[in-house]
DNA sequence: TTTTCATTTGAGAATGGTTCTCATCTTATA
DNA sequence: TATAAGATGAGAACCATTCTCAAATGAAAA
């Protein structure tokens, strides 16, 4: 149960916060923005502030319930923290979002770290491309050799 | 010299652009904000507006000249494009950049894309630890078991 | 050279995401 | 239930970045 997720984090049981936790766990799309959270509970009938969105999310991040991701540009968008770490692949056109793990990597970092005398704590990984939706694919080939603008700065969604 | 790397960008010779290409280059760190640069050059006593500075880097990027990366938190960083990619690794206390390349990485995110179905175009990988100056070391030991915060988002410096 | 015109510039206003302030409510504990 | 610490909503404030616009400048033509 969720009040319990947030009594453990020292956190009071408050209806705006179940409903936000509640939210992130049904959702759709794993990863929302703090706009989005707002807005959908807006919809949903729920009274609630912009103000204690974000608030709420900076303390379920800290208190390791939720993390945070800027992929490029605009907005950080949030996730429940569920299952173990993960990174992440952005369509550049349709902004759908995948997850991934690969040891492999994640050991290299390790020994990359280690190399130039860190002590590693985080990382973030973000891979962004052209995802498989028919879309998305056709503008693939549409921008052949156009070479105008960073990928990852597109689709700013 | 700079100026030709501006007629090839298709963008007019000028004071500004000028001093801020030379700044990049001879700058000892090699990651400068656009407050940093513009601070610099007004120091320096050149006559220049932050909006220029912007400006400029924008177009630099899109030229491919210059870098934009945007570790954790407030401002964007730019860095000369000279020699090959590579990514980055932060010290969450005092803000170090170090640069490294790793193939096997590189590698491995071509096939997690290709396996995704997405048509990579560009990445961002950036490692967050504590470098081995003696003050960031010495917080590493003092932190311990703290668990206080995301190391993410430290040293937004 | 001078003329011409598209570009660029600096200053300050505007923007957009996020955080802060503060008076008012709630929750958890006594 | 009384109480105090903590949480809330609304709007102001903040900060990095972008935009606007009139004045200045660079490059190509004359």
């Amino acid at each position: 149960m969720e009040s319990q997720d947030l009594r453990n984090a020292g956190l009071k049981v408050t209806a705006p916060r179940l409903k936000m936790l509640e939210l992130l766990e049904k959702a759709h799309d794993r990863h929302l923005t703090a706009e989005a959270i707002y807005r959908q509970l807006l919809d949903a009938g729920e009274e609630i502030g912009l103000a204690t969105v974000y608030r709420s999310l900076t303390q379920f991040e800290a208190a390791g319930l939720v993390t945070r991701n800027n992929f490029e540009g605009g907005q950080a968008v949030y996730e429940l923290e569920r299952g173990p770490h993960h990174d992440h692949i952005v369509c550049i056109h349709c902004g759908r979002v995948e997850e991934f793990f690969d040891e492999v990597i994640e050991k290299r970092q390790r020994s990359i770290a280690e190399k130039l005398g860190f002590n590693l704590r985080d990382h973030t990984l973000t891979l962004y491309g052209e995802c498989s939706k028919p879309a998305c694919k056709a503008s693939r080939d549409r921008s052949v050799g156009s070479n105008s603008g960073n990928p990852r700065h597109a689709a700013k969604k």
